[in-house]
DNA sequence: TCTGGGGTCCTAGGACCC
DNA sequence: TCTGGGGTCCTAGGACCC
């Protein structure tokens, strides 16, 4: 099989089966991608993804990357380059993009088994030793399906580790020479590569650790994988030499196929407008605990601590304190809906100050374990009974049938025009999931 | 005027245990 | 003058990812 396993003490690794290739599919501009299979008047035009409140831009289409649109700027300083090159504008459509996610991961699984979602869009596979001698007409393969079956361009990177892979996947996008797929094999094409590869771009390298790597005169990757391991770990830790190994070709970290459940949930929104009355703040902070409550029990798990956060704009006076925030710990770990909203409905009502003008909250789930583990307190009432597991099953079949608002806590308002809705001036439709929404020709 | 929303892992240090 | 030798658990903070 060409398999062998990898055990090394000081890297802590378990020992597992290692392929010969991994491959990263990465949807090109995925946002964007998206918008433009339901809107072919975006083709041939520079777009714009904004976040959730419009505020900023965080995603663009290649053309919109070329006029020099930044990542995660605020819109409103772009807003004459938007004018002058007629960029076309979009408000995330998470409904959207998350269904075409499904649709991109779904048929990959149809080409290769073994893969890992890794973000909403793009997959590490591993490819067996089987199609070793076609991997790039393999890659070419999943790619044309994809596009055929998605309406979305992907592009394929294939290396022996995963590292190396997402690499080669990101030259793949910048050269279109390779036509999106791009195999490294070779020693040679791999030391090409790596050398016109910045370190800040390597994947686990950040902006930290790229500026300390410079400043000691490691420029590109190719560098990087040159340093000796002692300096690599006393510079960059056990995460910063699995990184280098990897470079270096071996493979330090595996296809991840199970999806773990969270460790945290956390449900945040800035508001459309601010907030500075505590019953809006109290409405938002509910819908807030309502959207991770269901996030909880959606990976049957339970809670035991929550986080509240009241956040004002932290732009207006730099350096004063602009999040005020406390930990609730709930008596008994739980699922339900209106206890976690009470909790958080009464942490507000500790952290309100009247004088203060709110810009976003939280709500952050933490000490969670499965349902199942549940440890109750001989003292105390349990506070995530049959009957509220049931009632809390019904609500979200509910509102999986008729969709989310469907039903809801009083206290999370009656929805339509609440102040801190977001605001979402420039929503395309979700055309995959909402009937009334089809796309009409 | 206007500035996203999620997550993960690792390490150091302190408290505490026998 | 001299002051054991191990552990574990928790937290805060720093790094990273999309």
């Amino acid at each position: 099989m060409g398999c062998y396993f990898e055990c090394d003490p000081l890297l802590h690794l378990t020992g597992f089966a290692v392929p010969a290739f991994y491959a990263l599919i990465d949807c090109n501009n995925f946002y964007a991608s998206c918008e433009r299979v339901f809107d072919p008047a975006l083709l041939n035009r520079p777009v714009a993804i904004l976040s959730n409140n419009d505020g900023c831009v965080i995603a663009r289409s290649a053309e919109a990357k070329e006029i020099g649109i930044p990542m995660g700027i605020p819109e409103f300083k772009v807003r004459p380059l938007i004018r002058k090159h007629n960029i076309a504008v979009r408000s995330s459509n998470y409904a959207l993009y998350g269904d075409m996610s499904q649709r991109v991961m779904e048929t990959l699984k149809t080409c290769t088994p073994n893969i890992e979602v890794y973000s909403i869009d793009e997959a590490f596979a591993e490819l067996s030793t089987s199609y070793m001698d076609s991997m790039r007409s393999y890659g070419e393969y999943i790619r044309s399906r994809i596009l055929r079956w998605t309406g979305l361009p992907v592009s394929v990177g294939i290396a022996g580790t995963k590292t190396l892979a997402k690499i080669a996947n990101e030259t793949a996008k910048v050269y279109p020479s390779f036509g999106g797929v791009l195999v490294l094999e070779s020693d040679e094409r791999i030391r090409k590569v790596l050398m016109r590869t910045p370190v800040g771009d390597i994947w686990g390298v950040g902006k930290n650790y790229s500026a300390t790597l410079k400043n000691h005169g490691v420029q590109t990757a190719w560098d990087l994988r040159n340093q000796p391991d002692s300096w690599v770990k006393s510079r960059m830790k056990v995460t910063g030499l699995r990184t280098v190994w990897e470079l270096r070709g071996r493979p330090c970290l595996a296809i991840e196929q199970v999806v773990e459940p969270r460790k945290g949930i956390l449900s945040s929104r800035s508001f459309g407008t601010p907030v500075d009355q505590v019953e809006d703040l109290k409405e938002a902070v509910s819908m807030f605990a309502s959207r991770a409550a269901e996030k909880l029990r959606a990976q049957h798990s339970v809670a035991s601590n929550m986080c509240v956060m009241l956040v004002t704009n932290k732009y207006a006076s730099p350096g004063e304190p602009y999040k005020f925030g406390m930990d609730v710990a709930l008596p008994n770990p739980t699922a339900d809906t209106p206890l976690l909203a009470q909790a958080a409905d009464a942490a507000v009502d500790r952290l309100y100050d009247p004088g203060k003008t709110y810009k976003k909250a939280w709500v952050m789930l933490t000490g969670i374990v499965p349902e199942e583990e549940i440890q109750t307190d001989l003292f105390i009432k349990s506070t995530y009974s049959q009957k509220q597991h049931d009632l809390m099953e019904c609500m979200d079949s509910v509102n999986a049938r008729y969709g989310r608002q469907t039903m809801n806590l009083a206290g999370t308002g009656l929805g339509g025009n609440q102040s801190w809705q977001m605001k979402q001036k420039h929503l395309s439709k979700r055309y995959t999931t909402r009937w009334d929404e089809l796309m009409e020709v």
